[in-house]
DNA sequence: CTTTCAGGTAAACATATGTAAGTGCGGGAC
DNA sequence: GTCCCGCACTTACATATGTTTACCTGAAAG
């Protein structure tokens, strides 16, 4: 079974034989978080980094009000904390969507493979580049679109960072999320996001049914939401 | 004059004369620009990240019908656009907001920073991870907070990120924003930035007079937007 | 089988924020 | 000096989204 971060790196750079070898070898051991489970907590220092094998997670923050919003959602391939390495204390939560396979990667070897390996370095930075990216165009959807247009946005990015780590079945994926997880992530609130889920399905953009969402109409939804992929930097290039 | 991203980067970790060396080495030249220029366009692949030594810039993006984003507000020490050394493309412009005296660190030198100088280069990493940390934040308030929470916040940032680099005096900072490019930032209409400046006048927490922001009731402002300092991590550590 | 409960859906109503269209001031251009 | 013109500021009005409350369904639990 191919390891879905080198799949994910390997749509953006070449790796060589040996830098494979190093990432696999850098994942000290396995371990399996259930859902609604916390794989890391705001204000612990870790001293490794969790690299998401399968299932779906969330980064997020809560407010005194108890108010809650999803900064993140992980995909296969993603690594969750990557940042914790040089940050050292995490200033938001990571949260399991689904019951989750998780690959720890101790920071000393992280340290290792900066003082050794400056390709491979680069390449773990683009990581963490990447997803600013995404937060980026969070912030430019979040702060400009109407609620359905994001919510289109948000879909046509699952969709095609769950291509890129091969977890699509033809039109459809998986999006565990319940309609109030949507809400955190998009700044809505359950009703309104139930209300443009609603009206999205009415124009026969997207079909909704438990986990499975199926793009119906590509296109549309894409202009719908503003969407181009260009921030998800799905290209190979020398890095 | 002492380099700001030295003074930001010591804030962070402690920095060997060599690296030191390296840095001041790594600028090839320094340029002017003017407020209202773009610094760097969308689209555009550098050859060069520029780091700000004077003057306030911003990253945003435009939409197909007209309307701004501002994803990011930099200050002297910033570097505006490291990210392009790997992600290759501009996804977004960078916006002089005033006049910027902008040093151009050519992406041969990162690569050899990367390739000879492990410490050096995680702190540079880490330089681009404080912006995500950022980008963070500022989805959860734009998301979870009212508009008058969400300008607190920004004044609170703005002002902890500008005392970083020796640029406050007294309570008072120089916040060279027009109202409508505070809309941008904020994702509010032009009408509600105003209404918003309006009620933290009278609330007595904020005086603001042309460029210059005094901050006159530190606490209440904190707490009106819900303000941590955490995820700026301006703590000294090994990294 | 029944009970329970999470999650999707719905309607009625409240409100924060946006839109449109202006006024007025102060500073730069000439 | 006068004339612009950008920018802060206002008002009146429109609307997207939030809040509250409730109902319904299916699936898990017992």
């Amino acid at each position: 079974m191919s390891n879905p971060l080198i799949l994910k790196l390997e749509q953006r750079d070449r790796l060589s034989a040996d830098e494979k070898r190093v990432l696999e070898g850098a994942i000290s051991r396995v371990r399996v978080v259930a859902a609604d489970e916390d794989i890391a907590r705001e204000g612990e220092r870790p001293s490794e980094s969790s690299l998401l094998l399968d299932g779906f997670a969330a980064r997020y923050k809560i407010f005194s009000n108890g108010r809650r919003q999803i900064t993140a959602v992980h995909v296969p391939g993603d690594f969750v904390d990557l940042h914790s390495f040089l940050l050292k204390t995490m200033d938001h939560g990571v949260l399991a969507l689904t019951p989750c396979r998780i690959a720890a990667v101790p920071h000393a070897t992280l340290e290792k493979i900066t003082d050794e390996y400056p390709h491979l370095t680069r390449l773990l930075w683009l990581n963490t580049l990447i997803d600013g990216a995404i937060h980026r165009e969070w912030l430019t959807v979040m702060g400009r679109l109407s609620a359905t247009a994001h919510m289109a946005h948000f879909v046509c990015e699952l969709f095609l960072r769950l291509q890129i780590v091969g977890r699509t079945d033809g039109d459809t994926i998986q999006i565990p999320l319940t309609q109030a997880e949507l809400g955190d992530t998009l700044g809505l609130s359950t009703v309104h996001v139930n209300r443009v889920l609603q009206e999205l399905r009415k124009e026969g953009l997207i079909r909704w049914q438990g986990d499975a969402l199926t793009v119906l109409d590509w296109e549309r939804l894409k202009a719908v939401g503003e969407f181009t992929s260009t921030y998800l930097n799905i290209q190979k290039e020398n890095r």
